[in-house]
DNA sequence: TCGGTGTTTCGGA
DNA sequence: TCCGAAACACCGA
C-alpha cells in the first residue's frame, strides 16, 4: 500500500518523504503503515502491531499512535482492535470514544467482517508480515 | 515535569 | 470472569 501514499501525496518518483508524517516520529510512521496493508474485510490487534514494530510492551504506544492519526481518511483506524477481539474503542469527535464502539462494529460488518457474539471472528483477523 | 491515553499481559479473588 | 497493576511512546498543561 506504499503506492497508495506515493498516490496520494502525488510524488510517485520523488522524495520518499511522507508529508502528513513529517511532524511525527518514526514509530508512529510504522504504525500507520501498518494500518494501510490491513486488506479489507480484515482486521488486525494493536499487540500484533506493536510485536511487528519491536516489542508487544508497545501495544499501549500503538493505541496512542492510531488515535492520534492524523490521516484518519485514509487509514482504517476502524479495523484495529484489542487482542480480546472485542470491538474496543473508537475515538469521535466530540464523543466519549467508548461511544464509537458500536459504531466501529458497524463500519467492520459493513466490510464484510464476520461477528461472533460482539466478537470479530478468528478467521477474518489478519497479521502483518 | 506530570498525568492521561482507542492496549496488553499477568496475578488474585 | 473480572479487577488492578505496570510498561511504551507521545501530547498537552
Amino acid at each position: 500500500m506504499d503506492n497508495l501514499y506515493r498516490a496520494y501525496l502525488g510524488r510517485a518518483s520523488g522524495p520518499k518523504k511522507l508529508d502528513f508524517l513529517d511532524n511525527v516520529s518514526e514509530f508512529r510512521k510504522k504504525v500507520y503503515l501498518q494500518l494501510c496493508r490491513i486488506p479489507r474485510g480484515k482486521v488486525t490487534t494493536y499487540g500484533a502491531i506493536a510485536k511487528k514494530l519491536g516489542s508487544k510492551k508497545q501495544s499501549r504506544a500503538v493505541g496512542t499512535a492510531v488515535a492520534t492519526n492524523p490521516i484518519s481518511l485514509i487509514i482504517p483506524c476502524h479495523r484495529v482492535l484489542p487482542s480480546t477481539l472485542r470491538v474496543g474503542n473508537y475515538g469521535m469527535p466530540g464523543k466519549d470514544p467508548t461511544e464509537g464502539g458500536p459504531i466501529k462494529h458497524a463500519l467492520l460488518k459493513r466490510e464484510g467482517v464476520k461477528f461472533i457474539e460482539e466478537k470479530v471472528a478468528k478467521e477474518c483477523v489478519w497479521s502483518p508480515n
